[in-house]
DNA sequence: ATGTCTGGTCCCACCAGA
């Protein structure tokens, strides 16, 4: 099973590319974000031509999450338990083939400080907690999606240039590393020990051109799925394309369950 | 410091957000 995550950056804006990249890298599952979308102007048609059953939670102008999925898919959630006052459409939670997948679209945070890094460390704090019940039930669970969060300095093109960026601050940084240190695996960093391997190149200033990347764009694993991981990757290449978003997707691949 | 996109409002050029 093939799991990617794009954060799109407007799905109708970019729908075509969205639609060469399914017809071309056929993944089973895919979690959007940033769709800038409202619930009913969704291209649900489009999707569904190319065999994708779908679930999303839009949002006027700003935010939303989709998951796309050959198989059939359970909804679990549209909200990130723990701020009733929280009408963003950041999370999706579903189950997809027996495993738990959460689709993430946590907050970007600047400017520092503010308002705006408080929802970001807020939110942060109400993920970890979901993700800890999920540990708990010991269920094969993945946390994927766009995380705003530089996890270490290997992340980043110029560390330097993000010392006071709500991106790379210390206390994003370290909540980051708490997921793991509870017990969740970043896939792609496992993949890729100690190479650069960016999800974001900005539109300012040629970033792509000159790989001034960032590596934000996650996928977590949990303890009882991590022996499944056998291969992944970010298509970097679809960055480049005409109308791209500035992230690209990047995937997983799982082996089937064979003692279930 | 700058830079580039999208969507939204409101009239065509701006703004917010990233």
């Amino acid at each position: 099973m093939k799991v990617a995550t794009y954060n799109i950056n407007g799905i109708n804006a970019r729908l075509p590319v969205l639609l060469r990249w399914l017809a071309e890298e056929s993944p089973d599952v895919v979690c959007l974000q940033e769709l800038k979308s409202p619930q009913e102007r969704f291209p649900l048609k489009e999707i569904s031509d190319l065999g994708y059953h779908a679930i999303w939670h839009g949002q006027k102008s700003w935010n939303g999450v989709a998951v796309l999925s050959k198989y059939k898919i359970e909804e679990v959630t549209r909200v990130l338990p723990g701020d009733p006052e929280d009408n963003q459409s950041r999370y999706l939670e579903v189950i997809i083939q027996n495993v738990v997948i959460c689709c993430i679209y946590l907050p970007n945070g600047n400017p520092l400080p503010g308002a705006k890094y408080e929802y970001k460390l807020n939110w942060i704090e109400r993920l970890t907690k979901r993700s800890k019940t999920l540990l708990q039930m010991n269920a094969p669970a993945i946390l994927i999606g766009d995380f705003n969060i530089i996890p270490e300095e290997i992340d980043t093109y110029k560390p330097e240039k993000y010392i006071d960026d709500a991106l790379f601050t210390k206390e994003v940084k370290e909540a980051f590393s708490l997921l793991l240190k509870d017990g969740w695996q970043d896939a792609i960093r496992t993949l890729f020990p100690d190479k650069e391997v960016y999800t974001f190149w900005d539109y300012f200033r040629q970033a792509y051109g000159r790989n001034a990347g960032l590596r934000i764009d996650h996928i977590l694993l949990s303890p009882s799925i991590q022996d499944r991981l056998t291969q992944g990757g970010i298509d970097r290449d679809v960055r480049g394309w005409e109308k791209s978003s500035d992230h690209a997707p990047t995937w997983i691949r799982l082996n089937n369950n064979t003692n279930g």
